[in-house]
DNA sequence: CGCACATATTGACAGCTATCGATATTTCCG
DNA sequence: CGGAAATATCGATAGCTGTCAATATGTGCG
């Protein structure tokens, strides 16, 4: 079994058009779980408007008013999920947000809603 | 206070471009946790794919292998945040999607990601 | 009216996870 | 090497929530 759950084209197939499997549906809730938190979004918010895409553990533990282990765990379920990607380099560790998993998320949320187009797992560009 | 947690503009902030406050992450991921579970996602995609868009519960626990008590509240959640929208005709309840929230949260997950965009709140038609 | 059916509500409980303090690990510096 | 700084891991705990059984509410039918 995969301990790592990243998130790929097999968590986010249409929400709509085609009925989810109970595998699917499981995958896809997973992904979105990661995100479904407050102190996770304010990290990804952050690095994104960071000066340069990326930041330090220790600009954002200042910021979000938690514990660094807090901070560090929220990191790492976010790079699991391959949202974030962490890079060492010295002492500190950088984080930069991946673009394709949240791109997957919305493609997931995407279609049928209106009229059941066809997205799927095809256009990321 | 509000007790009902409906998905409107107010909880969809660009994730990216400005950084989310506390209050902002706090909407946003409270919006994110009515889709991030399995039987409530299988429910969306199950209404939605059900003829002439709307289900009535008796079909939905029969395809989710969950007690029908569970699936009631499944589905008052995802009225609440309104998601689904509830009829009731004769003795039957029937739901159906309601566009606009998902689109809200797809909006959410959209912009900075890739270089901060700006669709925010506006495009919906 | 009274029963049967469809759905909602209530109360209880188990499992998950966000959080913390303590500690381990890694890396630089002198 | 030794110590300090940055981050990660561990173990414990509290709060939330998905689930169920039991029951309540509503609704048509005879």
């Amino acid at each position: 079994m995969r301990l790592i759950q990243e998130i790929d084209q097999t968590c986010c197939p249409p929400l709509v058009g085609s009925v989810l499997t109970e595998t699917e549906a499981e995958r896809l809730a997973r992904a979105l779980r990661v995100l479904a938190e407050p102190a996770r979004l304010r990290l990804v918010s952050l690095v994104a408007a960071s000066d340069g895409g990326e930041s330090c553990v220790c600009d954002l533990t200042d910021r979000l008013d938690l514990g660094q282990p807090t901070v560090s765990h929220h990191l790492k379920v976010l790079t699991d999920a391959g949202i974030l990607r962490r890079e060492k380099r010295g002492r500190w560790a950088y984080y930069r947000i991946e673009p394709e998993p949240l791109e997957l998320l919305r493609g997931a949320l995407d279609p049928g809603t209106a009229g059941a187009r066809q997205s799927t797992e095809a256009g990321v560009t």
